[in-house]
DNA sequence: TTTCCACAGGAATAAAGGGCGA
DNA sequence: TCGCCCTTTATTCCTGTGGAAA
């Protein structure tokens, strides 16, 4: 490695972080009925009153967490200007944390500095949850707690003792209010009716974004973003379409954008043009797929595997017995003992959940029985190269 | 209308592993 | 070091499902 040097590149960007997903901008496009509602939910907050728990709930990438830090960004700010109210927020994401145990280690350690962290187990439950309302009283005054993909949790424990620590004398300096964002539209559902009447005190439901929102999202980040006259013709519509499609995902839909201008600058380029969109998108299909798997057990990823060589070899969409006989077999030449099959079926749902495979029900009637047929939802290409790199490496 | 099949997926449980305090 | 507490990953066992065929 000698005589390395960087020189700066071609420059397309103007201000490239505006199209990253922690990029907060200054006005919301798109979104007006959903900010009005939200905006009333949280009004209690700015009287100085207890503030109302809040349950929002929508697809991914539908401006929920964008929504969630415009808002209080502005709720911060406008708190200042109000004798007497002290208002704190806590956000954490609970992506990893899938118990109530996991989410109240990690309030604590949002709220602690770094040097009196605690770890992710050794305690007993009952006495995490009183480091954490030991914080919550040192910090006082209104505390609004951001729980981002809380469906994650797949208990009701912290859910249920949140909103209740101040009438329970758990809390006793600060006033709680609980904001619990969801991806998953049957969580609400899910949640014991005790924990959903206080829980989802103010409801506020975000729709998928349209063709057409997205586009005004995609104008609003590329004007920022990049250079003036750096875009082709219809690359803004085709990230738009592709995001529509894709679930009216705006995170999508930008991630392409930037994926797309990276790719130009890489290649030295001056213009974004509609073939760097579709490269950028086989390569975001490889990054979904490392980035579901890799912290998969070595079976998950055998699994999904299995599903990749019965497609290539045209055998998809295949039923769960010949998915289970193909990883058995692949899992005997590496040299292991394979899991079960129950543990299989697990894999496979789990990897139709993350979007990397789809499956569909099939039912035969009598004597044929019902099951489920499975196949590649992103491109064969896409899950080979990712699954190459995580087998390779690991 | 009833039967039947092939799973789907929930529940209970076990084993292994890591951190904590005494 | 030991017992406790929690996690993750797995297993076994079991009931539920639903539509074509009888």
């Amino acid at each position: 490695m000698n005589d390395v040097s960087f020189t700066p590149s071609t420059t397309i960007f103007e201000q490239r972080e505006a199209l990253l997903e922690e990029w907060t901008p200054e006005e919301l496009v798109g979104r007006d009925q959903e900010l009005q509602q939200y905006h009333a939910a949280l009004q209690p907050v700015i009287n100085n009153e207890t503030p109302s728990n809040i349950f929002l709930y929508g697809k991914s990438g539908v401006g929920k967490t964008a929504a969630t830090r415009y808002l209080l960004q502005a709720l911060e700010r406008d708190a200042m200007a109000v004798d007497g109210l002290d208002l704190h927020t806590v956000e954490i994401n609970c992506d990893g944390l899938n118990s109530s145990y996991q989410a109240a280690v990690a309030l604590v350690n949002e709220l602690r500095d770094p040097a009196s962290q605690i770890s992710n187990t050794g305690y007993p439950q009952a006495s995490v949850y009183q480091f954490l309302f030991d914080e919550l009283d040192t910090v006082g005054g209104t505390v609004l707690i951001v729980l981002d993909e809380v469906d994650h949790i797949e208990d009701d424990s912290l859910l249920y003792k949140l909103p209740r620590a101040r009438s329970n004398g758990d809390v006793t300096n600060a006033k709680l209010g609980v904001i619990g964002i969801s991806n998953d539209l049957d969580f609400r559902n899910q949640l014991s009716s005790k924990v959903r009447s206080s829980l989802c005190e103010k409801e506020v439901s975000f729709s998928a974004y349209n063709a057409n929102e997205l586009k005004l999202v995609l104008e609003q980040r590329k004007e920022v973003a990049f250079q003036p006259d750096t875009l082709d013709d219809g690359v803004i519509e085709m990230c738009a379409a592709y995001g529509a499609k894709d679930s009216g995902d705006a995170r999508q839909a930008l991630d392409l954008l930037l994926e797309a201008g990276d790719l130009a600058r890489e290649q030295k380029e001056e213009i974004v043009t509609e073939d760097h969109v579709q490269q950028a998108r086989e390569r975001l299909q490889t990054d979904q797929v490392i980035k579901g798997i890799k912290n998969y057990s070595e079976h998950g990823q055998y699994v999904l595997h299995a599903l990749t060589h019965l497609a290539e070899t045209g055998e998809t969409p295949a039923r769960t017995r010949d998915v289970v006989g193909a990883y058995e077999q692949i899992v005997r030449e590496e040299g292991f003992d394979p899991v079960s099959e129950r543990s299989v079926r697990d894999y496979l749902g789990e990897l139709d959940q993350l979007g990397i495979i789809s499956s569909t029900e099939i039912n035969k009637g009598k004597g044929g029985g019902k099951f489920k047929h499975y196949e590649l939802e992103q491109s064969l290409t896409s899950v080979r190269l990712g699954l190459s790199e995580l087998l390779d490496s690991g």
